[in-house]
DNA sequence: CATGTTTTGGAGTTGACACTCCAATCTTGG
DNA sequence: CCAAGATTGGAGTGTCAACTCCAAAACATG
């Protein structure tokens, strides 16, 4: 299970065997087969096995994600997680997403699931700031909450390609200068803003 | 050529026989290997067209990218384009992307040259607005067109997992927001600007 | 200990796919 | 019109991957 994820990771769905898997995991052709049935059931218990890996990973993250600084804190976690692995991999399940959103409704579904969850912890934080009057009023978390992930996902894979981490900062940064834009002045700033 | 490049961004690389380029183009099997010498150097010709198709249907709008209005008028292109294809397909460059990069460091160049054109294009209009003052002097245009690039890879690929074009608005909107936020004020802005 | 059930090993089968090969056809230059 | 070369058709080949199958081992239960 493990080893199946770690090879699909590093080398796609496509490119990973059965037998690569068999030979990684150390067992046999009846085991695989007795316990999955087919590679599609394999598959998608990959697919299940790194959503759930990428959640716990975030799970202390993504918990306090309610203020400016547990977003930058994160941000710095992500930027520094992909540049010790040398921008290597992408997202587990983004990359899992684009190889087999359009050619496999069941695993397309899957996988939007996956984001659902992801993005619910996103938008919990940021609905908590906006409860909490830390965010204006007009602005909209559970929109910032798809756009932060979104451009995670986008700066994963320009980064994955470029093999530099500059496009994730870049991407990350934009957003999160956003959120800090709509962050509602506290009544310190107020007293220091003065006419130009 | 096109036949393969469309058979490629609806069932990926590893879902295209060359029997299937073969069937669509109406072709033999010498005809193909004969021009192409195998399928590695067919994917990568893939490549180079996605990339040239990709920018020459952007050109129109890309070259003139360097007003807020013409952002806007990008974004609502990109997006009705998004939503008349009912969401299928993602990005042509980024899904070939996703697929190969980590497998293939020959095509993973030819896409990292695919993105730094696209980004180039972006990055025009964003140092166009800078250098006329149009965004404030802190403002970083190369930044903001690297976030700019990964926020509609990531909105694509949202999109396209969750057949929605929800994630692409959303992170769109985000990216021109943030850049708007970074505009100059302008004569009459500053007139109309008021203590609280 | 006996008997039935679950689990394991690994050889074998089937099909698909990338690629080859040579004969037939077309093109070009004299 | 002819010969040399370029291009095309399509059957054929080797390999590899998914999956099957049955016998052997381990385990459970009376």
């Amino acid at each position: 299970m493990a080893a199946a994820a770690a090879l699909m990771f590093e080398h796609g769905v496509g490119g990973t065997s059965t037998d690569d898997v068999q030979a990684a995991a150390g067992v046999s052709t009846s085991q695989l087969y007795h316990y999955f049935g087919d590679k599609r059931t394999l598959v998608r218990a990959v697919i299940a096995y790194q959503t759930q890996n990428v959640l716990d990973a975030q799970q202390p993250l993504l918990s306090q994600l309610d203020s400016l600084d547990a977003l930058r804190t994160w941000r710095d976690a992500i930027v520094s997680l992909q540049r010790q692995r040398q921008c290597q991999g992408g997202c587990p399940i983004g990359s899992l997403a684009a190889e087999l959103a359009e050619t496999w409704p069941e695993a397309r579904a899957d996988l939007a699931d996956g984001f659902g969850q992801w993005e619910a912890g996103i938008r919990n934080g940021l609905r908590a700031m906006h409860a909490r009057g830390d965010l204006r009023p007009d602005a909209d978390p559970d929109q910032l909450a798809l756009a932060t992930l979104a451009a995670l996902q986008g700066g994963l894979l320009l980064t994955q390609v470029r093999r530099d981490t500059a496009p994730l900062e870049a991407a990350l940064d934009a957003i999160l200068a956003h959120i800090a834009s709509l962050a509602a002045p506290d009544a310190s700033d107020i007293a220091a803003r003065h006419c130009p």
